[in-house]
DNA sequence: ATAATTAACTTAATCGATTAAGTAAGGCCC
DNA sequence: GGGCCTTACTTAATCGATTAAGTTAATTAT
């Protein structure tokens, strides 16, 4: 391994001249500069980055939380497109990124431990538990974070427009006449919850009652719940004419149900999808869905992160809401 | 931060001790090490991994690459869930993970150069062009390395049974009943190169006989391509029964495509995927597949990776071949 | 009783890089 | 010509942990 001690011997300056020449500090000789940095590309000199993490207290490499617990882990397409995102913006700002886990080897370590034992410069925090105490140890702590899809009391966090997309969703049925909107939701999460409120208060606003029975939980990226929320739509006396699942995932359970009752999309039910997965836009007929802006969510998590580990001091949390865009596939027709 | 140091003035004992007693050194007594231990509990030290990578020259860290030209990226389910085996493996043993790309921030930096530079004890290579410099140059390096799904010579790859998830899919649609059996296969790589040898061995040793036109090249992950070699297959004079498609997801295409011309599946057209992806067996009918063992292999990638690192002069490079699971679903039936 | 061994530490060097503080040489000014 | 800046370096401490080698004191062997 060459180091940096290899170069000062083999360009006769000191260990210091090296360092500043290959960091471009200013008291070095712009000749003296040139003829060390040539020397380090001809040596195939690497700098260390554990040398220098240990002495600046930086490591440039961030942590990522996807806690697996709820089944959104990282083969989840939402999540990974969100991965996917962070990392290349993070790469593009000079940062690595590890993953954070409770239980590395045989050492008990929570999140926050784990994180300041790799000695991540920040964390970003996505699809977790955020009432895990592991979880708020971490979010309320010195590390810098960013949160996903929820808000700890002044920090910073990424949203995705949940209240939009239920407005513009809704919003859509209803200028397609339907009337008669079933919505299944998945677990009660901050996200589900202001789904829920922007679900009701746009109805509400379009001037559409809902049913209580149109109303129904599911869970999840779980087609076999929305399988079943769906036949229960199905046997109400008064069905709608139009259903929205927690996710585009979910609807295939639901798209099962409906062909088996012989229940044709989107002739006599139109059905809406939530995410905008490629699936969703594969699939014909294609399904109408909101996109939510993972990729937007993923880089600017990963810009904020990396400008709070570099302005602390003049760091100001902030709320960041990404839109998303409705997809009009073809699943919402215009109910007889 | 609580380091050794801390501990060592705590305890009025040297900062060799503390290293010693909470790395279990024999030669520390064992009430000393006690209450080192206790006082370090106390303080809530927690050790550096930074420092310690620096000192042994170990960083207790993999790198994981993933390049994304070919597009099979994090978002590939097949990839996704072999990423996250190898997570959990890594983690189980005491590992972290980090991604390896090339031009971090603004340094230019190739991958091998990204994983010295980050102290990476092996690397994990995936879902890789295996003919780029960059790539061949990292796995033929000193770094210790696993591919997936790739053999370089003298080095250690997990493989899935390409071979033999070709020969039980054809087998199978064979005792089905089908003669006419077509294939839409993806880019020529090594991993399609097995499965069309395979699928052309095995054909012959049944004593079917395939028509060149049956063997259409179409594009992994790629609905519109297979939805197109679909509409061939379907405009030949003799339409084959059964299509054997290059993934999972490319399925999708050919559905669509084959609904569109009202042939229904598995009634008119027998179809078979390949990757076992959740998404197949929830749709209905239930995609009829070969299921790649990806948990296995990504936790084999990160053992094999692990146990070479750990002993590097006995280690003897190995080719792993992990079988996988013919998924019979509903989608072959028996032609007319 | 003395030498040899063992147990239980401590000392000090080291990993590779950064950086505050120090120094020597040259230039500039009055 | 003496003092004062600059410029362009060098010296040496430091980050936190590990570990070979050294040092005691106690124990065992002869």
């Amino acid at each position: 391994m060459v180091t940096i001690t290899d170069i000062s011997r083999a360009c006769g300056v000191s260990r210091a001249t090296v360092s500043k020449a290959l960091n471009g500090a200013p008291d070095i000789a712009a000749e003296t500069a040139e003829r060390i940095r040539e020397c380090a590309r001809s040596l195939g000199y690497l700098p260390n980055a554990t040398a220098r993490a240990l002495k600046v207290g930086r490591s440039n490499n961030i942590g990522v939380l996807f806690s697996d617990s709820t089944g959104g882990g990282i083969s989840h397409e939402y999540f990974s497109k969100i991965l996917e995102s962070v990392k290349a913006e993070a790469e593009k700002l000079g940062y690595d990124i590890t993953f954070i886990s409770k239980d590395l080897g045989d050492m008990k370590m929570d999140f926050y431990e784990h994180a300041k034992y790799r000695n991540c410069d920040g964390v970003v925090v996505a699809s977790a538990d955020f009432h895990d105490p592991a979880i708020i140890r971490l979010c309320t702590s010195d590390i810098p974070t960013v949160t996903l899809d929820y808000v700890y009391d002044s920090r910073t966090a990424i949203l995705s427009d949940n209240v939009r997309g239920m407005e513009e969703l809704v919003t859509y049925v209803h200028s397609m006449g339907h009337r008669r909107i079933a919505f299944i939701y998945g677990e009660l999460t901050s996200v589900t919850q202001k789904r829920l409120a922007s679900f009701k208060k746009t109805c509400a606003s379009l001037g559409i009652s809902v049913l209580p029975e149109y109303m129904r939980q599911g869970v999840y990226h779980d087609p076999r719940s929305s399988g079943l929320a769906t036949r229960a739509l199905l046997s109400l006396p008064e069905r709608p004419t139009c259903i929205l699942y927690p996710d585009d995932f979910s609807f295939i359970g639901g798209m099962n149900e409906l062909e088996k009752q012989g229940v044709s999309i989107p002739k006599d039910m139109s059905v809406a999808g939530y995410d905008g997965i490629p699936l969703s836009q594969v699939l014909r007929p294609r399904l109408t869905t909101y996109r939510q802006g993972a990729e937007r969510m993923g880089a600017e998590a990963a810009r904020l992160l990396v400008e709070q580990i570099e302005h602390p001091d003049t760091w100001l949390p902030q709320q960041v809401t990404v839109e998303g865009e409705l997809l009009t596939g073809d699943t919402v027709s215009r109910p007889d």
